[in-house]
DNA sequence: TATGAATGAGCCTTCATTCAT
DNA sequence: AATGAATGAAGGCTCATTCAT
């Protein structure tokens, strides 16, 4: 009996993945507005009443996607360490996990990825709501976060609000290039995480290529940089 | 006969604007899809034809509201001078001098910054061209400007297509934040710009909010960061 | 599950049918500017929308009905049997068989043939060209027949083309009166095909109404017509 | 004062030929329902309004369109002179007179004509009743024309209803396939005026293509016609 | 559970006509 | 007479959702 149930419902289970599977597909490619159940549906081999005896409907559907998508960003962010991190150079350790992390995460997650940066804010009110915590939530880490790492001395002062804006806007307009449209698709992850971490740790003013120098500021006066007209682009 | 033909022309430039500018209310309002002729035409009190007299249709009316504000967008951007900048002070003035600018520009358009940010990809293919295609206007603007600061040893070499992306995140999360979401609206326009430039040119190195102190790195306690010597300022 | 598949295909052509015949009265009251879906999907009981599943739309209907119509009456026509045929009055009665076929057809499907005499040209280009391969179908065929006529002695040499647009032109016009108009509803079907035969064999030599003198010309010299005699007119 | 007036009239009149000359055009490549007035008013460079000030509307004017063709072509038809007509000679002279009147008067008024035949049944009730009335006109005269030459023995007795429509059919048909469609533009005019009248004289009995053998049936047996495989196409 | 036929509300757009100038 | 901006009614079609089977 129960063993029944529970084949039953994993089988159910199954079905539900498979049509969320083909919806994210199908928002991916049409845009939420553009995006047909039907389509939806055709791609799984099911009729079309089926998708709502899994479903409340398509935008609950897409509330759901959106929903993991955010769910798995927070979680991957959330898993920092603080802890051990007594230096710039622990600091920077533990960033690059951390955003090697997400970014495996969001490359995993493409089309997810791609529907959130270009449709989620036009869908409904309600989603955006969600967003918009969603944000909030991610503000609230890194201000903490950044609070502690100021007081340990490891940055400076200054409005953690802002910091945090700044931070994910760097974060996400990179992951959207690189990962949505693919315009840094020549980068490595690790020469974006790099630079990411960098530009957050020293701006403009450490170069970014040479991993040893890491951590050692240029001399940032003409003359030594003259020779350096062509920067070697990573 | 010329007098009645300006006075006609001028009355239909009026009308004209009159449209758009309720467009932009209801799209702001309402999203695009959500945004109806008829709630547009209402707000201006005219007729339902009238609309198609002075647009093509709604999306091609979306489509000019989108062009306006990239364009006013890139030309404020574009009005940097970089002729004359010798040092990283000269510099934060010219970034500051066109960080202000811009700011007062989204401000003054904050419904169109609005829809820009929530709406304009999920609109149509067309449309989201014409922005893929400011986005790399964006970058190549950026990325000009960063080889020559970095010719003039005023940045260090790095790659400048990331830099330019991460720097675009970085101002444009800030701006929906603080002229679209209001979260950061305790912050001043200048508090702002201060804290973008700060973050473009030093990271998290140097604290910000002191005016007094700006140009000087915090101490960041040695003893903490061990390895990291105090950055020189230029 | 396949008497069930069966039964549901029995009930999907069934209202196809009584949509599209809906439609014919549709269009012949209104005409097909004037016709509305909506008066359509009334006179069946459905909703408007359920039209939608069954065509593809107003004009790829009328498309089918014009289709249907000019198919039924191509299928008429074809069933000409030449083979038999070594004499005149073979020819008369062959032509009579056909004709009253074709009459009776037409008086089944009064309302198409309206609709096709009406309006079928003025709906769209794709129909005109419909229209167009219809008559020269039929102007093949015609040429075809008579062709074989000529060769058998049957009828005299001429050019066929401008003899099978006569021919078609003559019976059109005919059935136009008669089943569209009602011009002619005191005229039997018989004595309209009598009519149409007689003239194509012999013009208006020979008179009609008197079967008997069928195939003997009227004595057509001047002597005998000049004093006038008043013909009995059928 | 009167030369002002009759100059302006004069004017007026010019204009309004020319709007419904352009009208023609629209009509003629685009349909009554497809042709817009803008179309129409563009063709002559006058403002939309001035449409209004010389004719009643659309309709009204594709209405006058279609009268003056009509009543071009009951003027020509009416003007046969049955008087000197004592021989199916002098029939056919007399027929072929008309006949090239006709077809002169409707290449000259090519596309009225084709408007005619492709449109006018399609517009509105008051038109088709104008079409009506034409056609029972006609067959009036035809009736009158066919009773008298009956009465002087031209021609057999029959019903002169059907013979007047089965007449105007085989006209109009060719009509439409020469002038409008062009299929029979091969064709000379006098050849298919021939045609027409040997036709309606004696069927399908005498041969056409050699004027000498009018009048003299061929004899309708293989032997003669045998080797006339390939009739010649005039 | 699955099916798929049926629903029906809702909107963008066109264009003949009007009328103030 | 001429203009052309303004009108506004009207309808084809879509598609998310329901529900009888």
């Amino acid at each position: 009996m129960s063993a029944q149930r529970q084949r039953r419902q994993a089988r159910r289970d199954e079905r539900r993945e498979e049509l969320k599977q083909a919806a994210i597909e199908v928002f991916h490619e049409h845009g939420y507005h553009a995006a047909r159940v039907s389509q939806i549906v055709k791609k799984v081999g099911v009729a079309q009443g089926t998708f709502y005896l899994y479903f409340e409907g398509k935008q609950q559907l897409f509330s759901e996607i959106i929903s993991d998508f955010l769910e798995m960003v927070v979680t991957t962010v959330a898993s920092w360490e603080p802890g051990a991190i007594d230096s710039r150079e622990d600091l920077r350790e533990e960033l690059t996990r951390v955003g090697l992390m997400l970014t495996e995460e969001l490359l995993r997650n493409e089309l997810s990825t791609a529907i959130f940066f270009n449709e989620a804010m036009a869908v409904a009110p309600e989603i955006n709501e969600l967003i918009r915590h969603f944000y909030e939530t991610l503000q609230a880490m890194l201000s903490d976060f950044n609070r502690i790492l100021c007081q340990r001395g490891l940055i400076a002062p200054m409005d953690f609000t802002i910091l945090g804006s700044m931070t994910i806007g760097m974060v996400e307009r990179v992951i959207l290039e690189r990962v949505v449209y693919g315009t840094l698709k020549d980068a490595e992850p690790r020469a974006i995480v790099d630079h990411l971490i960098m530009h957050f740790l020293a701006g403009t003013i450490e170069p970014i290529g040479e991993p040893a120098s890491a951590g050692q500021p240029v001399a940032l006066d003409r003359t030594e940089t003259s020779d350096n007209a062509a920067p070697t682009e990573v």
